[in-house]
DNA sequence: CCACCACCGGAGCGCGCGCTCCGGTTTTCA
DNA sequence: TGAAAACCGGAGCGCGCGCTCCGGTGGTGG
């Protein structure tokens, strides 16, 4: 499992089954004991993710400032989608990822409900809807799709969100 | 050539060249006598879709207002992007597209132009620099990367144009 | 009319992938 | 202690890919 998501994440999902097997230290057959399919292993991986995503879910949801919420929240996904290149890939070009219906609310609802409340608050601006929030979060990735200083991509995903201020 | 620009626009740049080739109602031995290898069959796609781009570039250069100029030319580049998924696989995670410096720089050139004259006229915030537009251009196609009404990602592209508004 | 030749189609190659399955090894318990 | 059971490793499969190469075919000049 551990050697599943540093491959995952160092490579990407497009990595071969029997590289992550060696890297565990055991076989083929073992791996496949465990986990019946490459996709289980990378649901795990995941959901494992996002778990590890939640403290900052949770601490977003409490801002003071929904507004100030929504921006961490965002910034939190992009810098997880920087560690994790599997991950990345997930939220990328639909089809390729597969995420799960499941998981994908596990991302967007706090963030619908953070900007709702934004947007009640006049921190935000009132012509987004819920069904925008995908493509938010896609284009905030697609900042940090490239190698860089962290300083680069937390401001090119400010512009975005400055962008979406009221 | 018509039906390889056909095919990667429907079906990306993953396609099978037999698939290609058949399309085109010839064999394999006589497309790789015309493209040594399917990487130049993607790169001579590319270059005609920039070729057909060309006109937009020379418009928006010419653009009465600089920053209207690169609004208009940036929501080009998403269109095309929107029409030929081939395309928007070359400008999305950096490595699979292995798109050629050249064509990049024709790409990148006017967009920088454009951004110096905006800032120069008061149109776009000064704290940009050119670095910042191969960001900018990943961003604004992962507007387009899900299907949907094109009003739809033409406006989310102008949410990130406000965020580079001045 | 026919020998020649430039040209073309598609079967077949090597490769790497996800996945399976069988032989060997370790553990368990009467 | 020894047989049975549980467990594990990795060779091997089927597949689809990019690419090659040879047998066949239609056109041409004498």
């Amino acid at each position: 499992m551990r050697a599943a998501r540093l491959s995952f994440a160092e490579r990407g999902l497009g990595i071969a089954v029997h590289l992550i097997a060696d890297r565990a230290g055991v076989g083929m057959g073992t791996l496949y004991r465990h986990f019946p399919s490459k996709q289980s292993l990378i649901d795990a991986a995941l959901a494992q993710r996002l778990d590890e995503l939640q403290p900052s879910i949770d601490g977003a949801l409490r801002a003071a400032d929904p507004w100030d919420g929504f921006a961490e929240l965002l910034l939190a996904m992009v810098a997880a989608q920087v560690q994790d290149r599997g991950f990345s890939q997930m939220l990328g070009p639909s089809g390729t990822g597969a995420i799960s219906d499941q998981l994908r609310v596990r991302l967007l609802r706090p963030l619908e409900r953070l900007m709702l409340q934004a947007q009640a608050a006049g921190g935000m601006r009132t012509d987004l809807i819920a069904g925008d929030l995908p493509a938010i979060l896609r284009m905030a990735g697609a900042a940090a799709q490239h190698a860089g200083p962290p300083q680069n991509w937390r401001r090119h995903v400010g512009l975005l969100l400055d962008g979406l201020q009221a």
